[in-house]
DNA sequence: CCCTTATTGATAATAATTATCAATAATAAT
DNA sequence: ATTATTATTGATAATTATTATCAATAAGGG
């Protein structure tokens, strides 16, 4: 009977996560909870990561050309990828469903269990050069 | 003045990828296409590959988990991505344009170039186990 | 044909992520 | 409580996809 542990990596990881807006890769996380916890592994941010985001307490969100970020809002949303600077800023629509409607028929066998929009463009200090 | 030369590695990679409807890798190509130039380097794959997607002749496609693949079809189309197997199937529908616009009023400065809607699920073969 | 320049092939380098594994920490059992 | 059990950690090695390097080759223009 394996049990998930709340270690205190983990609480750190989430405590600094939840609060931001930005999207950071694990290196970032690595970097902030090194002022917390100095010998914590890189591995072990890695780790813990991947088994929150199984767990579904964040979000592992991956994009073209960019490495994997965290997101600690779980919540079905678009991302707007700047293809300059690479920021991730959050949409604050959800996806509508229409298009997935649309592909009822379509579906058959197959299960669909998420969907996923995201924007690429220009961020608004990119745009400005 | 530079010029874009086709030569005889552009053009089976692209002869061979041009009827491909399985989205095959970097990898897939350089194994399929040594058959025809036994002495072709991984590295001219890759590079004619990105090459040729920015210059919009083929499609370069980065799904979470998956390594980069490659479409001959540059039209703008939604992918199914088996979250058990790996396989991408085409949606055989556009993107509707809805979800764009209903963020219109929140795009200020920034400029869209492109938006991809895709669906994460379990292809027909996987959902029967 | 020669000259210039793009492209290639071979290989080294990079970089992000994952695996390994002994040491440690947390919980459970006695 | 003390010991036994199991999960987790930290350190580091391994992996793997992609990119960079660079001398050699090939292509096309004049």
């Amino acid at each position: 009977m394996k049990s998930l542990r709340l270690t205190k990596q983990k609480k750190a990881i989430i405590d600094l996560l939840s609060p931001r807006k930005d999207h950071p890769t694990a290196e970032d996380i690595y970097s902030a909870v090194r002022k917390l916890i100095p010998k914590i592994s890189l591995a072990t941010v890695y780790r813990n990561l991947e088994i929150m985001a199984a767990a579904g307490i964040i979000m592992k969100i991956e994009h073209e050309g960019l490495n994997r970020r965290f997101d600690p809002d779980t919540s079905a949303h678009s991302h707007f990828i700047c293809v300059e600077c690479g920021i991730v800023e959050d949409i604050p629509f959800n996806l509508n469903n229409e298009s997935i409607n649309q592909i009822d028929s379509w579906i058959g066998k197959r299960k669909i269990l998420r969907s996923r929009l995201d924007y690429y463009g220009l961020c608004g200090v990119c745009a400005n050069e």
